[in-house]
DNA sequence: TGACTTATTGCAAGTCATTTGCAATAATTC
DNA sequence: GAATTATTGCAAATGACTTGCAATAAGTCA
């Protein structure tokens, strides 16, 4: 555990964030780490399973903390890439594909496009 | 339209295929067309709505045929990357969203991950 | 504590899917 | 069929991400 772990640590969030994103916090927030650094130490936290790797239709990586107790899915916004949270009941869903098909499921992506609230306006 | 944009169309399935996939196919059908003219006419297709693009968790495009008929979603399998279709009622979670948010969705991609039937033996 | 071993950092350089510039070629229009 | 316009294919550029490697920091054990 490295003071550069802990920083990228500490600004993930379950909002999923690009490693740009997450750069350009640290070095406003007085602790600037490379890119590398980034990258690497993202991949090592999505091995031993603390954070998650998503790529929406933009072609980058995002990452955000995981947790059991706070599954959910996303609402992107096509207009200005918004990122929203919310739970969705996917029970129903693996059930379908349980009747359906005996593939196994392990884990699932449900991401929704379309526009957010402010976009509207 | 030409021929090469024809024979690409023609090489289109609702199964979604990679630019390198459909090279391979179109050069052992004797009709080679360059990548580049492939991601070209791909992104015009996706353009004008008669292709879809998708990413999984390996990092290149697949581009498959659209129709409002054929909407189905996607098993990934983690161990072999063979894709199936399947058709989800997806009315339900897109009732819950408009329930609970007022986001507007124009779209949605429900991918899941899992094991295949082979891949369990 | 301090010498020793091991893991992590950061820069430079490499990789790989995808895009862009541009001259040659094919399709369309008149 | 000549003139206009769009499409092709090669080479070169882009941009996210990875790797090699020497310098540095963490962890280990007396
Ligand atoms: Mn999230
Ligand atoms: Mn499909
Ligand atoms: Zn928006
Ligand atoms: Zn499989």
């Amino acid at each position: 555990m490295t003071i550069q772990r802990r920083c990228i640590l500490d600004s993930l969030t379950f909002f999923p964030q690009s490693v740009f994103e997450i750069s350009s916090f640290l070095k406003t927030h007085g602790t600037p780490v490379d890119v590398v650094t980034i990258y690497r130490t993202l991949n090592c936290f999505v091995e031993i399973g603390i954070a998650g790797k998503t790529k929406f239709k933009d072609d980058f990586s995002r990452y955000e903390l995981i947790s059991e107790a706070n599954h959910h899915h996303h609402l992107v916004c096509d207009k200005c890439g918004a990122v929203e949270d919310i739970p969705l009941d996917d029970k129903l869903l693996i059930d379908e594909i349980n009747k359906k098909t005996n593939f196994k499921v392990k884990s699932h992506a449900l991401e929704f496009f379309g526009i957010c609230t402010k976009c509207q306006q």
